[in-house]
This record gives structure tokens, C-alpha cells and sequence, in this order.
DNA sequence: TTCGGATATTCGATTATTCGAATACAATAG
DNA sequence: CTATTGTATTCGAATAATCGAATATCCGAA
């Protein structure tokens, strides 16, 4: 389990929330006090702020002091728009044969052969000690 | 809140845990088996089961029976492809100044007043209603 | 049928997240 | 200064997530 793992994984919590999406996605029209979002969210106020205390911590929005606000931004806009992008895009959902799986479980096992015997001179028994169904 | 983005933070929600992003790491290499993985992770049995459970309920992955095995596979791989390569990319962090935040909110009140007096006779209701700290 | 290996589920304890209420703080006007 | 407005933080309760241990289930072999 890496580190980098550990960030993503801190990361992606950030993001998942719903009431954090909605921040996020009002953001992406323009900068905003918590006043405006206070408006547009169905969150009180401390909520709201809670939220973009995590969202700054996450280091996905930052604010600029303008007088008595506080205006938020986001800091990483690419990166939040790939990900609005991604979670709102829907994949078709695929079913893979037991046949399929096995062939491919196969050609993986073929490339591990390779490899380990590309580099050493003598065939080791593999990491799949599983017997193939055929 | 919409319901689109109830469900996008379901689904980040299945992607934010360091052992269930290292799962789909592994999976995005071939179909594994519960065992396999464990191999590969620093958790145990029943664990790893538990966050398949999770992934499985988020539609990220599925499996093929194969005896008593289960071999798991990526039922979304693009999804889960774009998602690990967007969580690991870096954006640099932007810091903008009070001056670029006014003259966003600027050109984005003058954008709505624009649409609200192009729209003026018919009244769809809904917009905001936000004074513009000039 | 029983056995053993692979996987899932249940249970309980621990920790984390979430929210509202109350309060604190910060900037500005008067 | 005080009052007001905008925002943050603290606190406590409710809920949810997480994990290991124990147990259950499922499948193929004998």
C-alpha cells in the first residue's frame, strides 16, 4: 500500500460528499462567497463551512478575502472538472464469461512465464498454482 | 441537491479507501481471485471480501465463478482507468488574487444580467438574487 | 456423504464523519 | 468604542465506516 494510494484515497474522500459535489459544481461557474452557496445549498451556514473546510484542506479550493467575505475558488479547476466529468459519464456495465476470464487469466500467466524466464535461466513454478478448467 | 450527484458521491464513496484502490490497481492487471489478492495486500481474508462487497455494490467490479474460486474483474475498466490516472496526476495549485476573483464575479453579474434582461418577458423564476459588492 | 479450501457474512468494538446549536472571531460601519 | 454582518470553530449527539474474529456457505474431491 503506497503512499501515493493513501493520498488518492484522501483525495477521492474529499470529493464524496454530495454537498461537497454541489460546492465544487457551483464553483465552477465562478468564485463564491459561503453567503451565495448558503443560497444555493440546502446546508446552513456552519455546514457549509465545515465542507470547505474540508475542501481546502484537500487543497481543492482556496478563497481570496474581500473585505468581510471570503471568496472561494477552485484551485485545481482542471482537476475537478475531469472529475465532475468522470463520476457523471456512465460506462456500460460488462459481464464477463467464466471462458473469457480464464483465457485471459492464461495470457497473464503466459506473460509472467515470459518474463521470469526472460531473466533467469530456469522456469520457476509461477505465481497461479491454479489447475485451468478446461 | 440533485439525485445525479447523490450518486456520484456514492461512487467516489467505493473509490476513497487505500485498500479498495489498491484492489482495482490490481485488477486492472487481470482478473484475481480473493486469494490472489491477498497475496498482494496488506489485509486479510474477510477484509479484502468486505471492500469486494463495497466495489461489487458500486458496480466497479464482478465476478466469474470458476469452481470454487471467484474470479474478479473490472466491470467499468474505463471508469476505473480514468479514475486512478485523475487521482494521480498532479495539477498545480493556483493562488489567485483578490483583483482576478473581482473581475471574475464581475464578468459573471454582468453575464446574468445580460440573460435575465434577454429573457425579460418571459419570467422563468429561479435565478438568484444576490447584490453585487461593487 | 464427509472433508477441505475458498469466500462471504455476522457480530462487536473502535474510530471517523456528519450535522446543528452555540459560540467565537474578523472586518466594517457608525 | 459598539453593533452588525459574514464566516469559522467547538461541542456533543447521531450515524456510518472499518476491522478482526468467529462462523457460515459453497464447491469439488474423495
Amino acid at each position: 500500500m503506497t503512499i501515493e494510494t493513501q493520498a488518492a484515497a484522501e483525495l477521492l474522500k474529499a470529493f464524496s460528499h454530495p454537498t461537497r459535489l454541489a460546492i465544487l459544481k457551483e464553483l465552477q461557474a465562478g468564485p463564491k462567497c459561503v453567503t451565495d452557496m448558503e443560497e444555493l445549498l440546502p446546508a446552513r451556514q456552519a455546514n457549509i463551512s465545515q465542507h470547505l473546510g474540508v475542501l481546502r484542506h484537500a487543497k481543492l479550493v482556496d478563497y481570496a478575502q474581500d473585505g468581510a467575505l471570503r471568496c472561494y475558488y477552485l484551485c485545481r479547476p482542471n482537476l475537478v472538472e475531469d472529475m465532475l466529468k468522470l463520476v457523471g459519464r456512465d460506462e456500460p456495465i460488462i459481464k464477463r464469461s467464466p471462458e473469457e476470464i480464464q483465457a485471459d487469466k492464461e495470457r497473464l500467466a503466459k506473460a509472467m512465464m515470459q518474463q521470469v524466464t526472460a531473466k533467469e535461466k530456469k522456469p520457476t513454478e509461477g505465481a497461479s498454482r491454479r489447475k485451468v478448467t478446461q
